[in-house]
DNA sequence: CTGGACGTTGACGCAAACGTAAGCTATCAC
DNA sequence: GTGATAGCTTACGTTTGCGTCAACGTCCAG
């Protein structure tokens, strides 16, 4: 995410313009479909859900580099386990880029807590494990005496 | 689940008998809900799922303690994470009380597989974590920018 | 002019696990 | 007889994140 951050970022220490990412300023839906490995349908759920608001070139959706970067702000917003309305609150708060210091305060709060959120999914895990092995073991050690036993 | 895998236990080390649990041979499903802090519709939910078959009493169900054992087993696969169809399955299994050790080895594989899966998600989730908590560092440092630089 | 490639807007489907009434029965205490 | 308590069935609603048609437009190469 900390890269995200940048949001287009201004001084970006000489991308070398080797694919189509290096300068291109608009893409078309195919093509953020494929850089980011999701669906037509994915982007235009997206946009459904205000996530994501290309401009229109005649009926055609265009995407920005702002539309791009906002899409990979969702898509890591996904990974780290928020939900998209989750996204969405973020990113409104993140365009009403008045109170900044107010924005910042209330993400990194968002953040904290998912961290706790994401904490306890995996000490919930941890035990689900724990008790799977055990029970692994258990199952092992009757396996063996019924096959001892078989015969 | 190792516990619950006794399945009614036959040599349970003498239980004192101070709650319903005790002796109790037969539930309402009141009953059931409220020692497994989970709903009516739950258990009925269940039940349509093949899950758990209770008798009637006329028109009420009856749980017995196999009933009771088999809510067990659902309960400790969902918290470590099976669905409720996987769950149906082994249930299954479990029941073709023929081919014990095939059985057993086939749940074995599950458990196995299981935790596969459960050590996947972890590592899911603690990568996860890790990138949020590198962004919460930043965003921690650009909060403190502002902070300065305003006033 | 024909077939792809690429794009569009609906709109229904799905999976999981119940929640949430609606409307009815039965039993018990008082 | 009346209300509380416990239970019943039927059946639609909810949430999340898209998948999967359907039916159609557009533009380019051959």
């Amino acid at each position: 995410m900390s890269e995200a951050l940048s949001m287009d970022g201004g001084a970006v220490p000489a991308v070398p313009s080797n694919d189509t990412t290096g300068k291109k300023t608009t893409f078309t839906i195919g093509e953020l479909a494929r850089e980011f490995d999701i669906t037509l349908r994915t982007l235009r759920f997206y946009e459904d859900k205000g996530l994501i608001n290309p401009k229109r070139d005649g009926q055609n959706r265009l995407y920005n580099r702002r539309d791009r970067a906002r899409l990979k702000l969702v898509l890591m917003g996904k990974k780290v386990g928020f939900s998209l309305n989750e996204i969405c609150d973020m990113l409104d708060l993140y365009d009403l880029r008045d109170g900044q210091v107010v924005q910042l305060r209330v993400a990194l709060n968002k953040f904290n807590q998912q961290i706790d959120v994401l904490q306890e999914q995996k000490s919930h895990i941890e035990t689900a494990i724990d008790e799977l092995s055990r029970t692994v073991e258990v199952v092992s050690g009757m396996l063996k005496e019924r096959e001892a036993a078989e015969k």
